[in-house]
DNA sequence: CGCAATTTTCAATAATTACTGAAAATTCAG
DNA sequence: CTGAATTTTCAGTAATTATTGAAAATTGCG
């Protein structure tokens, strides 16, 4: 750890500190922040020497990455060894990291609010909950239906709508104009 | 919690066990649930008892869910204790989560990265930290810049751009379009 | 195959986080 | 102001999660 070049050292160490905010534990963020800044695949030697972790964390951590989906196992030719490298692409990183929360944050609580809202509520307070609950539904829904639709697009197309920011608005008046514009047209 | 009418209880219940997915606890869970489903303001009091926890308990969860901005504190006429509840709007819910969650778990990494591409890298293992971390900070300024510009929408336009899915795409092209027309005319 | 290299599992323990009851602090009606 | 009601703090303990070294399992070269 203390071996690392002063940027990388610096940024594994907030890794590794942001980790329980993140839901991931320090060893996990650190390795992750050390395979992500690499300029070559590593094993999971070098990760325990570099981090000063037993090997047997690293395994651990390794796997809880893989899960992830933000490693990717690589073998290098004429080594037996498993190498580390995260995907070079930061776009798919944050999509798979996106779908990777959505399965295991948000499909379960969908889950639980679509039987809930299927049932006969059994008294007065039951029935505001199910209210409520069906407000939360309809959200989490609709915003992840959303965010599933533009991750779908190409990367142009989403930087493209990113930069345009909060002119979008202008952009969606503008499509409504040239419906009526058309529907004026047509009549 | 064995009172509690039966969707309210799958609904606590459920809250609890996906806390610490979601990076708050059992105890926290459980209490912002039965405040989200409540129709009406409930005390510590109240929840201690439907929770079956101790009041300190509840106490420390309240502050938590308040640093969260996910209940506000309300006072009811002629009582004296605090009660407390959660925005009606699941939208502005959503929004406050998202800005909180931006302020904890965003903007300290954005600080150092943003340190960190400033300093002159050491050697070559830094540099390909440097420009990794640069992809970094670029996709996540970006995008937590666009989301603030979203949210900045009134939740009409917004409901309007996510209803319309993958099809913004289509409303970009026609708007290149126009903007290219539009070039040509003038010229 | 056989076996050395490598990875994984697991039980023990360390570290962290959650929870409680009691005591302290605060609040506000009278 | 006073003091009862209410909330917060805090030290102790319980529960959970992280980490390790050693042993077991797996892998694939020769």
């Amino acid at each position: 750890m203390n071996q690392l070049p002063p940027l990388t050292h610096q940024f594994v160490s907030h890794f590794g500190e942001m980790g329980s905010r993140w839901g991931i534990n320090r060893t996990v963020g650190q390795i992750y922040a050390l395979i992500f800044v690499s300029a070559k695949p590593l094993n999971a030697d070098d990760i325990a020497e570099a981090l000063e972790f037993s090997r047997s964390n690293v395994s651990i951590g390794l796997k809880e990455l893989q899960g992830w989906r933000l490693v990717k196992l690589k073998h290098l030719a004429g080594d037996r060894r498993e190498y580390f490298e995260a995907p070079q692409d930061v776009w798919e990183i944050f999509k798979s990291l996106a779908e990777e929360k959505r399965r295991r944050e948000v499909e379960p609580t969908l889950s639980m609010l679509r039987a809930a809202l299927v049932e006969t509520p059994a008294n007065d307070a039951d029935a505001h909950a199910q209210k409520r609950m069906q407000q939360m539904h309809e959200l989490i829904d609709l915003s992840s239906t959303w965010f599933d639709d533009v991750a779908r697009l190409s990367p142009e197309t989403i930087a493209r709508l990113m930069r345009m920011g909060s002119s979008v608005k202008t952009v969606l008046d503008m499509t409504d104009k040239l419906k009526i514009v058309r529907r004026k047209k047509e009549a």
